[in-house]
RNA sequence: GGGCUCGUAGCUUAGUCUGGUUGGAGCGCUCGGCUGAUAACCGAGAGGUCCGGAGUUCAAAUCUCCGCGGGCCCA
């Protein structure tokens, strides 16, 4: 038997691959076809692929593959995400920068440079690993985020958005990294989510024109924020006290009163008296002392009332600072409030605060000083810490702020309703996530902060004239270079014109209104928005709209699931926004790869697989059976190079061994089904049997591809392959095989093997497209002018008239008989080898009439002489004879076993357990199957008697010449002998073999 | 903190939507058997608080609620 070496196997048909140009031409074969369109999420390539990347891969090719055998044209266009500030912080950390002031002196043209060059650091490690896969995918000519002409797409889409008023400049209080120095979206705030300890104090407001000295307590854990207080908040409807506390130390007022919500009154110490209840709406327009003295533009220091006010925590008095606080920044405009920005864009005190020593410093770095101040004036309640989840730069790590800046937004609030109607359109696998993660998202929906501070990005192409504020949104290079004035490129070739900065940031233009000099905002785009406009700017729509107007909308997407809100929707929100269409009609959300413990595979906690050892232990075959298998592509999978290898041992090898079997015999007679035709209706009911399960098994595996529940369909091949096809049909059908000379029921035997080997080629080729093409290859192409690669032919369709219902049921009644006889002989202690005289069936007159023509199966399986059905039920007689071992099968069927030995049966026996031994000893010398040998061997009378009665048998069995008495003279040199005394029951017998050729 | 999702034998999992025999498999373990494709296979055995608790019901792994733990997303 010839072990498979599977790596070396697929590295073999990679390069037949590349030789033949498999892959194009299986897409250029179904030109004209009708399309299935496949839109690539594209990854990033300045980090190696992680195992993550390999399962979205692997996914990808089994679909777009299948649909290709499935008669579609699937074109497949590869897809490189450059832009961002992921891409900028690694080349930060590579030139050691820290602040966007020592980019600008490093110089924007080469950092944008080395931008350029990281995206593309691990690509030959991605496109090797792609490829390695088996992943099918246009990699010569893949559309890149940063192209020229993608961003001319791409600037023509936010110029469509600008004319309908979508895209606005606004002010709104956003997540900020200092460091980085610009406004993070959602998808990154989410992701620097982490628990730390921060100050927990609650300060007192003094209000003005009260007699006594009065309070409002308000509760914060931002200490730093206080600079830029503006009012206090309370809930209108919420009652509130007025509680007169005393004194807790000297130092303190005698009595003070401190005005909170009722239900948060535990948040004082020691004891009070409530002199007084009233409404939160009660105290609104109360003026109060300003803490610190910073300058403030307009109204200020009120109460409010506000309905996001709650009363979980705190005190039921908010601190409100506009500059600050999402909500806050809202409140205070709706109730014309001012505003105080005390911070700078590098996230430290200006010099507005009125505190030397604070200047310059970093807010964060302030609180304690701030504290000790409040201390210091007595308006410090108390202070503590308190643990709760802060958001933090997800690169590099700085606690972010809610700070009010400038930023440009789509108003994709107002497309709301549009968008919900969009994905009305869309299925998702799993359904849950439609309503649900999604569906939810959808429903509140916010603006897109689209604008980022940086450097690495597509331009953001607006221009605003300094003069007069016009604006203008250039959608196009021809735009661009009519609009220009001192325009730095040369205009005959639009090859050298690079429209990122610093470059773009020098195109200035005269204003059509005024006259004056119009200069680019400086910030360019989230680059979601870059991968989110892939359906046209692929194909550079509209400047060239051929192949857009043919693949959009896509039929399919997938990724993992974190692209609910990231891809997914990016995806939606500009294709609403553009062509108010659903841009994928089907999208599979995968699940994340953990370890083998059930934690997540990331960088930092180093419990990443490196997947070329899979790929160079276990092969790319292996691996992608593994992710097909395990669960449900929509759920998280536990990751181990020990499951992967236990499929491979399970499923591969099974199936090699079954192709090898057929390979084997067919090589020894020469079998080539080119001459053979025979109709299903003439071969034997094992062989009408297995089609009927092939057949069976196609509609189950096309019908549960077709839902997506890829494991479902895997898992119904192992089980054909493994159960049906190998332990049963050719486990059963071996003999068949082994008639040395030409019949009708070997060719059956042989066409129907090969029928099936070459169906469930077809059939697994998008699941394991190495091992299948090795053995299309072998069995169809060097004996039919077909196809040349499997991947080349149409995938297995349903044949219903191959599938007989009846005959599987008969089948699967007999397999439960035979199990019930082995568990008979089993409970009696009577090995499989000792042949007995009669197995007894009680059932139904249908059952019997279902199962007669298959019952020489089981009477082979039990090794039984006779077998008989009773549609009667004359248990009792069988029962009291003790001759039988009963075994109930079902409700209606029983199985006696007649364990009753005599001397013909334990001579036939003995036969038996010699010939298992001889053949035992065949293969100890290993030699091939068609060799002959010569029997020698001692024993007693018994042994005599048996072995000369069925010396005939013994020969056939085991490819002998001859049987002797005796032992082999003294063995000549050379010559293969093995000799050796067994033990069969109580018998002593020794046997020798010796090959002869 | 909120939403979604997962939790079944030592491990990987089926069954959950649609409540109903004794909760099925595979790996691993023990014993036995089979083997001229098979490091395969077959039979038996050990191994389960179906995450915990409460409820609905004649009946709950399954439906409801409250928790716990993992994951993702959002804050």
């Amino acid at each position: 038997m010839q072990k498979a070496n599977f790596v070396q196997l697929e590295e073999e048909v990679l390069n037949e691959w590349n030789r033949e140009k498999t892959f194009e031409r299986s897409v250029a074969r179904r030109e004209g076809c009708e399309k299935f369109v496949f839109v690539e999420g594209p990854p990033t390539a300045n980090g190696l692929p992680h195992p993550g990347h390999i399962l979205t891969r692997v996914m990808k090719d089994l679909v777009l593959r299948y649909k290709t055998m499935r008669g579609f044209y699937v074109e497949r266009k590869a897809g490189w995400d450059t832009h961002g500030l992921p891409v900028e912080i690694e080349v930060e950390k590579e030139l050691g920068t820290n602040s966007k002031q020592e980019i600008e002196e490093y110089g924007i043209e080469k950092f944008n440079q080395k931008c350029k060059d990281s995206v593309f650091r691990y690509e030959k490690e991605w496109v090797n690993a792609t490829k390695r896969v088996g992943f099918w995918i246009d990699m010569d000519s893949p559309y890149i985020t940063s192209d020229n002409r993608y961003i001319e797409s791409v600037w023509w889409s936010l110029k469509e958005i600008w004319r309908r008023g979508l895209l606005y400049k606004g002010h709104k209080v956003v997540p900020y990294c200092p460091r980085c120095e610009t406004t993070l979206s959602s998808h990154e705030v989410a992701q620097g989510y982490e628990n730390v300890e921060d100050p927990s104090i609650y300060v007192k407001f003094r209000l003005k024109q009260e007699q006594e000295p009065m309070f409002m307590l308000a509760w914060t854990t931002t200490p730093w924020t206080l600079f830029g207080n503006i009012a206090l908040a309370v809930h209108p409807a919420h009652t509130y006290v007025k509680a007169k506390v005393k004194a807790r130390e000297k130092s303190e007022p005698e009595e003070e009163i401190l005005i909170l919500a009722e239900a948060r009154l535990d948040a004082l110490e020691g004891e009070y008296e409530i002199i007084e209840r009233l409404r939160g709406s009660d105290l609104e327009g109360k003026e109060y002392e300003q803490l610190f003295e910073v300058p403030v533009e307009g109204e200020s220091h009120r109460v409010i009332t506000a309905d996001f006010v709650t009363l979980e925590e705190g005190t039921g008095v908010v601190h409100i600072a506009p500059a600050f606080g999402a909500d806050d920044y809202e409140v205070c405009r709706a109730k014309g409030l001012g505003f105080s920005q005390p911070v700078d864009s590098k996230g430290q005190f200006t010099s507005e605060v009125p505190f030397r020593s604070l200047e310059g410093v970093f807010v964060k770095d302030g609180d304690k000083h701030i504290i000790e101040m409040l201390e210091q004036r007595g308006m410090l309640y108390k202070k503590s810490t308190y643990l709760h989840s802060y958001p933090f730069c997800w690169r590099c790590g700085s606690p972010l702020l809610y700070y009010a800046r400038e930023s440009w937004f789509i108003g994709m609030k107002s497309l709301r309703d549009r968008l919900i109607a969009n994905n009305e359109k869309i299925n998702w696998y799993p359904d849950h996530l439609k309503y649900g993660r999604f569906g939810n998202f959808l429903e509140n929906i916010e603006d897109w902060a689209l604008s980022r501070e940086r450097f690495w990005g597509t331009p953001l192409n607006i221009w605003i004239c300094e003069e007069c504020g016009e604006e203008c949104c250039i959608g196009s290079i021809m735009e661009l270079k009519e609009r220009a004035k001192g325009f730095p490129f040369p205009e005959e070739s639009d090859v050298n014109i690079d429209l990122h900065r610093p470059y773009i940031d020098e195109v200035v233009f005269r204003c059509d209104d005024c006259g004056g000099e119009m200069r680019r905002v400086k910030d360019v785009i989230d680059c979601w928005y870059d991968s989110g406009a892939a359906p046209f700017a692929q194909w550079h729509y509209p400047y060239e709209n051929e192949e857009f107007k043919r693949n959009f909308p896509a039929n399919f997407i997938t990724e993992a699931i974190d692209q609910t809100r990231g891809w997914f929707y990016s995806l939606l929100a500009v294709s609403t926004a553009i062509f108010d269409a659903p841009p994928y009609l089907n999208v599979l959300s995968l699940g994340h790869i953990l370890d083998e413990k059930g934690v997540k595979m990331s960088k930092s906690k180093g419990n990443v697989i490196d997947i070329t050892t899979i790929f160079n232990n276990e092969g790319a075959d292996a691996l992608r059976w593994y992710f097909f298998t395990a669960c449900p592509p929509w759920e998280d999978i536990r990751f181990s190079e020990s499951a992967i290898a236990e499929r491979q041992k399970k499923f591969l090898n099974t199936l090699w061994n079954s192709y090898f079997f057929f390979v084997t015999y067919a090589t020894i007679d020469e079998f080539n089904p080119k001459e053979k035709a025979i109709a299903l209706e003439k071969r034997s009911a094992m062989d009408r049997w297995i089609m009927s399960r092939l057949n069976s098994l196609v509609k189950e595996v096309i019908d549960s591809i077709e839902r997506f529940e890829i494991h479902l369909a895997a898992r119904k091949i192992e089980k054909f392959v493994i159960d049906d096809l190998s332990n049963w049909y050719i486990r059963r059908s071996r003999r068949r095989f082994w008639v040395a000379e030409e019949n009708f029921d070997k060719d059956c035997a042989y066409l129907t093997l090969y029928e099936v080997l070459v169906a469930l080629c077809k059939l697994l080729a998008p699941f394991v497209p190495f091992i299948t093409e090795h053995i299309y290859q072998n069995l169809v192409r060097t004996v039919f002018e077909e196809e040349e690669s499997v991947h080349l032919c149409d995938y297995p369709s349903l044949d219903e008239s191959r599938i007989d219902k009846e005959l599987e049921d008969s089948m699967g009644l007999i397999t439960k008989l035979v199990e019930a006889g082995r568990r008979a002989r089993s409970d009696a202690g009577i090995k499989m080898r000792q042949p007995l005289k009669e197995v007894m069936v009680v059932c139904s007159k249908e059952k019997k009439e279902k199962m007669s023509s298959l019952a020489e199966i089981l009477k082979d399986e039990l090794n039984v002489r006779e077998m008989k059905f009773e549609d009667k039920k004359p248990k009792s007689e069988f029962v009291a004879a003790e001759r039988y071992k009963q075994i109930e099968v079902d409700e209606d069927t029983t199985l006696f076993l007649d364990i009753s030995l005599d001397k013909s049966l334990i001579e036939e026996g003995l036969v038996r357990d010699l010939v298992r031994r001889i053949q035992g000893m065949r293969k100890d010398l290993d030699l091939d199957y068609t060799e002959k040998i010569r029997i020698m061997y001692e024993g007693d009378e018994e042994v005599k008697e048996a072995i000369n009665k069925f010396s005939d048998y013994i020969c056939e069995e085991t490819l002998a010449v001859g049987i002797e008495e005796g032992k082999p003279s003294s063995s000549a040199k050379g010559e293969q002998i093995s000799e050796k005394r067994w033990k069969i029951g109580k018998k002593g017998v020794y046997l020798a073999v010796k090959c002869v050729g």
